[in-house]
Parts: C-alpha cells; structure tokens; sequence
RNA sequence: GGCGCUAUGGUGUAGUUGGUUAACACGCCGCCCUCUCAAGGCGGAGACCGCGGGUUCGAGCCCCGCUAGCGCUACCA
C-alpha cells in the first residue's frame, strides 16, 4: 500500500508551489489507491504560526484535496520521540554527543559565512570527520552529559563510501559520503531538527513514498542515513522541479509577495478547479495529450511520476501590471472554465460573490431563480473571473453602476441627437408587448428606420445606458436581461449623459 | 568554495528505439464573423533546439568539454 504525505510548515500562507506538491502527492496517492496523509511540520516553533496552520488547511480544502486519509499530525506533538530516536542512535554507536559551544551566527548572511567556512575549510585541509568528540568513549560521554554539559548530537557518518538512491523523477543520485557532515540531529537545547523529525515520522507515519520540492534533492542522502542508522526501511523518493519567478529566482513569498499564494488566486475570483488545472500542468504533462483542460477526474487517471519533468518551472506573471499580475495561462484557463463550467456548478460560486458584494436577493432562491441562471449565462462568456461577476456584471444585478467615462464618450457624447432618441426609445420600449431578445431588437430596428438613423447609434448607445460600459454581450440579449421596466428607465436617465 | 540539478520560440509543454517542414497551448499581430467586446474560425510573426567539439550517411534526441541559471551546503525548515 502507498502513503504518501504532505508536509508543510506552517510559516506563513500555502505557497502555490508547496500547494502543487500537495497536488501531486493527492494524484498519486489517488491514483494508485493509496493513502494521502497530512503533516503540519512546525518544529520551528518562532516561525509556526496557527494562522498559518489556518490558510494551509483551507487552502487545500479550496483546491479539493483535503479528504485526507488519516488523522493530521503535529509534527511538534512527536518532538519526543525525535529526541528518543537520537539517543537510541548514540547508545548505537551510530551518532555521537558533540560538546562544542554552540556557535552563534546571524541569521541573515548564512549562506555567505556557509560559503566562507568551507573555503577556509578547503584551503586548510579540514578533515570533516576531525570532530574530537566524535570518538569519546561512550563512559566519559555518558559522564559529561550527566554532569549536565550542554551537548547537540550528531550522526556518526562513515568516512567513506557513497549513498546513492534512485530518484523517481531525477533517476540515479550519488553523493560520496565524504560530501556529509556529521550533521546535527538534536540541537543543544534539546530541539530536534528537521532531517530527524522528518525521517522519524515518515517511519512513524509509514510513508512509503516521498514526493517533494526538488530543493530536498541533495538532502535527501543525509536523511538517507539517518534510516539507515535507525535500521528503518527507505522510501521511495520522487523530487519535484522547483517553480521559478521570471526572473529565474526561486519564487519565494518574501520577494514575490501575494502572487505565490494561493488564498490570493481564491480572493481574487478564482474556480478551484481552474486553478488546480493549472497547478497540475506547471512541471507535468499527462502522456500523448494535446488539450490542457481536464477534470480532476481526469487528472487522476493520467497521473504518473514518469510524466514529472526536471527542468523547473517559470511562473510567467509581470510585478505591477494589473492585467498580468499573475500567469497569463492561468487566467486563460480560470475564463475557460468561468464560461464553460456547468451552469449548476458555477451559481454556487457567484452566489458567493454577489453575496460578498451584497448583490444578491432573496429572489434569487425563488422566482427569479432562472432569470439569474440564464443572466449568469449570458455574462459569463466575456468573463475572466467569478468577481467579473460582481464588478463588471454589476449593472444586471444593481442599478448603482458606475459608467465608464471612455464609454460615455463614445457612445453617448458623439450623437448629441440621443438626447431625444433615447427618451424616445424608452417609450417604444415600454409599449413592446412580449418583450424579450426578439421584441426589443424588433422594436429598436423599428425605431431606428423610424427615425432615420443607424441601428448601431442606438444598439452601442443603449448597451451604455444599460449596463455602462462600451462592451457586453449582445444588446438586444442585454435587453431582455435587464428587463423591460428597468431598460426604458435606464435609457431615459442615460439622456442626461449626453 | 564544494556538491548536485537543469538547459526546445516570451511562458507552459510535445518531440516514439537518432532521419527533420521542430508540434500543441497561452500571449502577441492580422483577417473573417459582427451592434461592441469576448468566444469561435482562418492565417501570421516568433526557436540556427544554451555554446563548442565529436560519433554517424544523418543528432533537439548519443558522447565529451564549456557556459549560464538554480538548488543544497546551518545547533533553519
């Protein structure tokens, strides 16, 4: 049986790339029949935050992938366990208890002092395993630690050999052991570290397949080791190429801001679906497929690690440009579905929205039930979003629309004879028996020969004074949307804008 | 600094055991449709497949070297 788990921390909101690490885990696991667990790793317990806990959790509600398979686990809960591990691998022989004061280091230039100490380190010869501690006899370890010395446990790594695993996705991966420091497991205080925790609790958890961001890649043979020397079974790994900004940096939530997360994509309008669609094709791509749109369903069923690609994954979004300010393919594909969707699945989601918005009327629920879905219809084809809905679609759900100036200028200002005409169409309007799509376009071509002007004058004109705004749907489609009573009212009061 | 990973049009990707006009989608441009804008249909621009060698009758696909980007390298996760 497969397992697979999940494992963020919680240190802010779900990252879009953590969040199709999600995905894929859930794909897999779904696919082959697996388990899909979930692990909240907040060891680090300065950065965790339950907010954060909060947004991961309803982030992958929203994405449809939360129906995991077992209880959530706290990473934090099992710190003692961790701690016990580490002992057992000391008693073992297998790491050792290191007295070295703690150094301290800012945390801010650590990758430069990293850099920085192994260029000493190469210069002078280091010899990475010269530890002193490294052989003290177990008595006079056992004995300093008694008497109450502070000491952080390493892994005993021997001094030579190769760790080698085979990468799902990556495929052979080697690293001489000469490559690994005795790395910490327990910190001074205590405090368990993350290769430790991680690898105790996918023991635990009995994870059989691990699925993660490739930036765990060159880690992965330490923890590697650490199985090895718990004498516990090693999962199979599968890395994920890692998801870039365009400017070729890992996208990260510090330098990229709210574009990287996914509360973003459900505030700003998004359809799970659409943005799941999209999630899934970022770094995969189901075998012998053209199209790009599929269910979750579909989805699932083409799932397999063997389509995950290496090279990582640019997330084309330009920083302050409104209409691009996330990937262009990703609005495409949320508008596909926005106008594509069943109807009956989409209402749910602009009824949340016009609610948001106050829009939305009792009505709605009753008698004008199937005027809102046909309207919905109707103005979802030229939208992108669900607050398209709201914003743009304002003018079919209230009378306090704005008017766009551009437009005002355009269809309205230009014919100073609309003054008349519009009033005048308002009338014929309301005289229009039966009115609808076919009545009011009757009527209004009627009036048009009429009064010896274009047809278009007053179709552009009124799809103005209706809706303000210089695009829409078909006007006589507007019409009817809008009603009889509302469009005469709406064309009259437009005359004032002439 | 060391180690590792990656490299097909602006972006996401397809490219079967090496054969060739390098395919699809998004985006961009044009035309058609038309009451506007979308959608849709049609067409177009855009890639000497990172660079340099080699193997081969023939390489985006194989080999070597280089370069670039990224990742990891911590008593962070």
């Amino acid at each position: 049986m497969i397992r697979v788990r999940f494992a963020p921390s919680p240190t802010g909101y779900l990252h879009i790339g953590a969040a199709r690490t999600a995905l894929f885990n859930w794909l897999y696991a779904r696919k082959v029949g697996g388990k899909f667990l979930l692990r909240i790793e907040d060891t680090d317990l300065q950065r965790s935050t339950d907010e954060s806990t909060r947004s991961i959790l309803e982030g992958l509600q929203w994405l449809g992938i939360s129906d995991y398979d077992e209880e959530i686990v706290f990473q934090s809960a099992n710190a003692d366990k961790h701690r016990a591990a580490a002992l057992r691998l000391i008693e073992r022989g297998r790491a050792y208890r290191d007295f070295t004061p703690k150094e301290e280091r800012s945390d801010r230039n650590v990758k430069q002092e990293i850099a920085e100490r192994a260029r000493h380190a190469a210069t002078e010869g280091a010899d990475a395993r010269a530890n002193p501690f490294r052989d003290l006899s177990p008595e006079e370890s056992n004995r300093r630690a008694e008497s109450g010395e502070p000491f952080a446990v390493r892994l005993k790594v021997a001094p030579e050999g190769r760790s080698h695993f085979e990468d799902a996705v990556y495929g052979a991966q080697e690293r001489d052991y000469s490559e690994i420091e005795d790395l910490v497991l327990l910190r001074s205080d205590g405090h368990p570290l993350y290769n430790l925790s991680v690898v105790c609790d996918d023991i635990e958890m009995g994870i059989t397949d691990v699925v993660r961001g490739q930036d765990h890649l060159t880690n992965t043979h330490k923890q590697i080791l650490i199985y090895e020397a718990l004498g516990a079974r090693v999962p199979r790994f599968a890395h994920l190429p890692l998801i870039l900004a365009p400017n070729k940096a890992k996208l990260s939530k510090r330098k990229h801001g709210e574009v990287v997360s996914l509360t973003t994509y459900r505030d700003r309008g998004f359809i799970p679906a659409a943005f799941r669609n999209f999630l899934a094709l970022l770094g995969w791509s189901p075998a012998g497929e053209e199209r790009e749109i599929f269910t979750l369903e579909e989805l699932r069923e083409k799932f397999s690690l063997e389509g995950i690609h290496r090279s990582p994954a640019v997330f084309n979004f330009a920083e302050g440009d409104a209409r691009h300010w996330t990937d262009q393919k990703a609005l495409w594909m949320n508008a596909e579905y926005v106008r594509t969707l069943p109807l009956a699945e989409l209402l749910p989601m602009v009824r949340a929205e016009l609610e948001a918005a106050g829009l939305w009327r009792d009505e709605y629920d009753g008698g004008r039930g199937e005027w809102l879905a046909r309207t919905v219809d109707l103005i979802r084809q030229r939208f992108h979003t669900l607050k398209d809905f709201s914003a743009q679609g304002r003018a079919y759900f209230a009378d306090d629309f704005e008017f766009d100036d551009a437009a005002v200028a355009k269809n309205l200002k230009k014919e100073p004879r609309l003054k008349e005409l519009l009033p005048a169409l308002a009338e014929r309007i309301e005289r229009t028996e039966d009115f609808g799509v076919e009545t009011a376009e009757a009527a209004l071509r009627a009036f048009a020969d009429e009064a010896d002007v274009k047809a278009g004058l007053l179709i552009n004109a009124s799809r103005t004074a209706l809706t303000g705004q210089s695009v829409g749907p078909s006007m006589f489609d507007v019409f009817a949307a809008v009603g009889r009573e509302r469009s005469a009212r709406r064309l009259r009061d437009a005359a004032r804008l002439v």
